[in-house]
DNA sequence: GCTCGATCTGGAATCGATCCCAGGACGATC
DNA sequence: GATCGTCCTGGGATCGATTCCAGATCGAGC
């Protein structure tokens, strides 16, 4: 932005309306073409000029409408993020990367949050396609929803998630490698009854955490028991009841592989409840990191995401994408650190 | 929305454009006026006419252009939101909240966030004064942004904290009880050297908390020590590091009340670093509620703002303002429970 | 003095949707 | 059959900014 700092004037005329760009020229005695060119830069004029319609829009407080600009030039600068829950604090600093990378590229940022509804997210995508934002970023919840965007000419970069490799721009982690690392890092430390406590298995984030856990076993030649992947639900209620069941019956895992920070926390909360102690009784390790596992005794060792940055490199091959439409779609896969934390150790002697 | 749901057809023309009034127009063999009216329903249209037009927007996936809309309307809907720091839940839930409120009455969210920069929190007002928002939520980094925003006509609502109390409508939530029943619960349990730890008393939020910490010293006829007022800084690890000073120091206080959820967490690592079991050497209130303080053992008590509420409660006054622009400006005051944990004891003997 | 090119300016069209207004059609009423 | 009111439609202005284009001005070069 190298417009000028906010004036300390007044910002509507004496009629009580905004200054629009026709009273900047009048009060610098040009036409309006001319105020444009003078406040654009795009075009000849005068130096003089220039500085005069600049210090006539100061003067007045002259705030170029967007919409208009936008209607006239058929781009717009703004774009459109959709999450599915910005309590989470995984998406949260999702949409903090992207707000941060977008700004510094002058772009706003409109933000909408569907509660895991479908619809919710078919509707704010409806009111992306009429505001025209320039490009979108979102974790997907429908096939439908990029499909639909798509079909408008919309950019679409799916993050976290996605439906099918390929179909679309993305930017997601090495759920495969990272899920194997911690997989086997139980496995090394004698674990082998070793639960996957997951939410979903049909977008690539549930089916490749799923794959890297069992890749980890074939690596090792232990076999797997498919009992222990258990789904558990999409809220902490649900997760903490599931995993009561999971580690209350009879020969219960000694770790646990929490496929997402909802479902660690779930477990966390049966355990306390169950008296177990972690890493003593219950090995624990998490997919996704979370500000709490830091605060808990033993914290909790987590494939760490980096949310921040999986926003921020969503702006990025946004911006490639408008620069150059046609060019192949392409999957951008970061790796995940791992925060070694004290909630594993070797499984009890029983 | 009354829209129809997003159309399973083609979104672009024949031509490659994204489809117009116009189009559905020619489609429909009707006039521009016609198939306008029929689409927003204001005005007389023949039902068969109607029903024409809008199949033949359903066929080519037509969506309104809002910029065009807008423009000609003088009004957007959609509202701009500017926070602090997303990565902090406090204002990730406030997020939450206004977005569930303002979807639900068909606005879109433009989110910003300065990042505690007074400069970027001034180029995101001037953002939405130039996308002519209907008006605009946030908390405040400087008394300039509502005062900029007010010369452009732009209804604010600060939440949270205000600079000067009724120069705008604002909610927040009553600071200054909130932190007198906490102290005075302190204070009942015996405990005499009770700090107060605060980033800033310069806005009303900590001006009240400090307040209602006095006041609590004052109704039970206690003396004040105002070298157990200690400022804490603005991010975790200033917040740990003072937080060590005060424990680790001779003479230390038996309990802490922190102003914010940064300086609890401050606290709280500090404790664990010098040993300090809470809460049997050292008892701990917060003010703001996160997710960590269910999870640690024992949890933490704490003033529960309910950061949602405070978010929709936004909203519903800023709707308000929009239709009475003339009435008094109003500060709203939402009670904040006290979520009672595990971390407040008598003192140690001693 | 004339031409040429660069510099500079204003008029008018344009983006997409809305909405005022003029006017046509049609039925009812006197 | 004239009048009136209701229903319905299309033409054209409008919102605010940008941009194309025609034309004006001026200095340099011949």
């Amino acid at each position: 932005m190298e417009a000028a700092a906010p004036g300390t004037r007044g910002a509507v005329t004496a009629a009580g309306r905004r200054a629009t760009i026709k009273d900047v020229a009048e009060a610098a005695d040009v036409s309006r073409s001319t105020a444009s060119r003078a406040l654009t830069g795009r075009g000849y004029v005068a130096p003089a000029v220039r500085e005069r319609v600049r210090r006539a829009a100061q003067t007045l407080g002259y705030v170029p409408d967007a919409m208009a600009r936008n209607l006239r030039q058929q781009v717009s600068r703004s774009i459109g993020v959709l999450v599915s829950d910005l309590r989470n604090s995984f998406y949260a600093d999702l949409a903090s990367g992207v707000s941060a990378q977008s700004r510094r590229r002058g772009y706003a940022m409109m933000l909408a949050d569907d509660a895991g509804s479908v619809e919710a997210e078919l509707e704010a995508a409806e009111t992306f396609v009429a505001l025209r934002v320039a490009g979108v970023i979102l974790t997907p919840l429908s096939a439908e929803v990029t499909e639909y965007l798509g079909r408008h000419r919309i950019p679409v970069i799916e993050v976290d998630r996605q439906f099918a490799e390929g179909a679309c721009d993305a930017v997601v982690v090495d759920n495969k490698a990272a899920a194997e690392r911690v997989t086997t890092g139980l496995l090394q430390q004698g674990h082998r009854r070793v639960a996957l406590l997951i939410d979903e298995m049909d977008w690539t984030t549930g089916r490749d955490r799923l794959v890297g856990y069992r890749s980890a076993f074939l690596a090792a030649g232990l076999p797997l028991d498919d009992a222990l992947v258990v789904r558990g639900g999409w809220d902490v209620g649900a997760a903490t009841g599931v995993a009561r069941d999971l580690l209350g019956g009879p020969d219960r895992p000694t770790a646990v592989f929490a496929a997402n920070n909802v479902l660690a926390e779930g477990v966390w909360r049966a355990a306390q409840a169950l008296g177990l102690r972690v890493p003593d009784d219950l090995s624990l390790v998490s997919f996704d990191d979370a500000p709490w596992m830091t605060m808990v005794t033993p914290g909790v060792t987590a494939v760490a995401q980096d949310a921040v940055a999986l926003g921020e490199a969503a702006v990025g091959q946004m911006f490639e994408r408008i620069e150059s439409p046609d060019s192949p779609k392409r999957t951008v896969m970061l790796s995940a650190a791992i925060a070694q934390r004290g909630s594993t150790a070797a499984p009890p002697a029983a």
